[in-house]
DNA sequence: GCCGGATATCGACATGTGTCAACATTGACG
DNA sequence: CGTCAATGTTGACACATGTCGATATCCGGC
């Protein structure tokens, strides 16, 4: 039932538009219209590095400060592109006195997964049930 | 060892900078780089169902005749994405008399998915191997 | 209460991107 | 070989996006 696709979706969306293979049957344009922020946040190398280093830091979460160091960019625009992680619903934000935390959600990372995944009926459950 | 990684990327790139789960470590900024025009492929609305319809058509393959009755964009448009997910290494590009057709790449998709796949060691090899 | 550090917001700028109309190219078929 | 249908290329345009400096906000410590 619940396989991820429940709160995933950042605020605006329908609920049920993502986690259906590309591969299965086409994407209705509504689907792609709600799934393509989520691929935009990610189809940039600050992002996508900014989200792997969440990803894979300890506990899954990290604070601006761990983040900025690791590029030659501003940092108001890391912190540009920290919040467009979190407005596609990639990453969660918790403001922990003066640090800011974001954290992974293992839940979006699952949805473009399942994107990605073949048809093959047995690799569609496998991870999620 | 030939994990879909090999044969994957486009021209131009280095062919081992993919495949690795964001979650497993950071991804370098070097990797990013290499991946990041994939993502950009399908960021897009038109081109994610363009991806869609092609993976989900009988054989894995359409003719641009297929695909343009499904948008209302111009041929020329639609002619531009198609060039766009080619030279992303999403499709591939076959040319049968007058027609062009596009065919899928699953290893283009493995790849995707796996960036994404939790780093759980079991679910790592679940599909390919 | 004030100061300093951590993070976010704003405004501006250069660059990238999606789209189209016009045109070029290719191949089938008489 | 000339015509037509299918597809790609080009140039131009409006719009989105990445980046920065300046500034604002929030919070802890003195």
């Amino acid at each position: 039932m619940s396989n991820s696709c429940d709160d995933l979706v950042p605020p605006g969306a329908d609920p049920l538009t993502c986690c259906v293979p590309l591969s299965r049957e086409p994407i209705s344009p509504e689907q792609a219209t709600s799934v393509v922020p989520m691929l935009k946040a990610i189809a940039d190398p600050a992002r996508l590095r900014l989200l792997s280093l969440v990803l894979s830091h300890e506990g899954g979460e990290a604070c601006v400060c761990d983040l900025l160091p690791h590029f030659d960019l501003s940092q108001p625009t890391i912190s540009h592109h920290l919040k467009v992680l979190h407005e596609a619903g990639l990453v969660d934000r918790e403001k922990r006195g003066t640090w800011v935390y974001y954290l992974a959600r293992p839940a979006a990372m699952e949805a473009l997964a399942g994107l990605f995944t073949a048809d093959t009926g047995a690799a569609r459950t496998a991870v999620g049930a």
